[in-house]
DNA sequence: GTCTATAATAGGATAGAC
DNA sequence: GTCTATCCTATTATAGAC
């Protein structure tokens, strides 16, 4: 691995465990184990390794999601698929958590990686949902970009409820409340 | 209002603004309006500050909430209530927020009125969930627990989908989501 | 109680040697 | 390309005068 992916890497994980606001550029020198100079080499600062580290972390999630929703199987089972996904849950969402600082979503450079993977979580979700509705697996009285929304909704928040509560299980509760509302349909 | 209360308002603010981390005693201080010492006389510290306003802050979220559920009519008409309260929607939510600073979550005086917040209105959301199954208004098959962290969990990542696209609508979309799956019960 | 020093450490970046 | 040295400001307090 070179040392600018080092960077990169080192910067997704602080990104992750402590924010923006919360990761200096000496932790991520120090973990990537390189020099002040090597970082601003091979980065303008900060902002700009950010955002390299975010626009990699959201292409890995789009991955992942994408094959889940993609799968074989019902529009339900997809979405249950994408809903009961491992997650380290007690670590929240690398993409979500950015939401929270006040400097991301000021930087459009910053914000762009996570307003991008969201729009298009919440189109592929719509995707899904529509495709149950036209198989009249769910009823056609709701818009399938609000279903979609209350999906991306119910794992957003179920992360906050977890991290508030010091445990896994709000989070499931909240999809096993989602997947029993949308059985219903 | 004195000088603590300035204080201990001027946190709520800034907490709510910049987070726990991106919030500096200076800050507090000079948007107050008040010396370093008048915050050190009344405060043992940051944390200690901090603890203060975010369980006044928690105080009032539990009031405003506690009304709405509280209220007359169906168990639908009050998570509805719930649910379409009006919100400052970009700003987020001052208390699930906090969630995602890992000082906070680190920190039992920090994390404390976070975690009773929410265990709180699980249980008050739990509790109409309940009502509305007894009256025949939903159907008896889901965990009310479950269901009342759905809907916690739509609201609080609602205002991540918001946040993240900049705009409020992604928040309203996943609420009418909520509400039409709760409908079809 | 409130204010103004003062201080040790961290944040974020530049300069220049190698 | 990478490193160390240096710089300026912010952070989070403590000390002591008023």
């Amino acid at each position: 691995m070179t040392t600018q992916d080092r960077l990169i890497e080192t910067t997704r994980e602080l990104l992750w465990e402590r924010g923006y606001v919360g990761t200096s550029p000496k932790a991520i020198q120090q973990r990537a184990g390189v020099g002040q100079g090597s970082m601003y080499h091979h980065f303008t600062g900060k902002p700009d390794l950010a955002a390299t580290a975010l626009r990699r972390t959201a292409e890995q999630l789009r991955a992942g999601a994408g094959q889940l929703l993609a799968g074989p199987g019902t529009a339900y089972r997809r979405i249950e698929a994408y809903l009961l996904a491992e997650r380290d849950v007690l670590r929240g969402c690398p993409i979500g958590g950015m939401t929270q600082d006040p400097e991301v979503v000021a930087d459009p450079a910053l914000r762009g990686p996570v307003q991008e993977t969201f729009a298009w979580l919440g189109g592929r979700l719509a995707a899904v949902v529509a495709e149950g509705q036209a198989a009249g697996e769910f009823t056609a009285d709701a818009d399938p970009a609000d279903l979609a929304a209350a999906v991306a909704a119910i794992v957003q928040g179920g992360y906050a409820l977890a991290r508030a509560a010091g445990s896994p299980e709000p989070f499931h509760q909240a999809v096993r409340g989602a997947l029993a509302l949308l059985r219903a349909r």
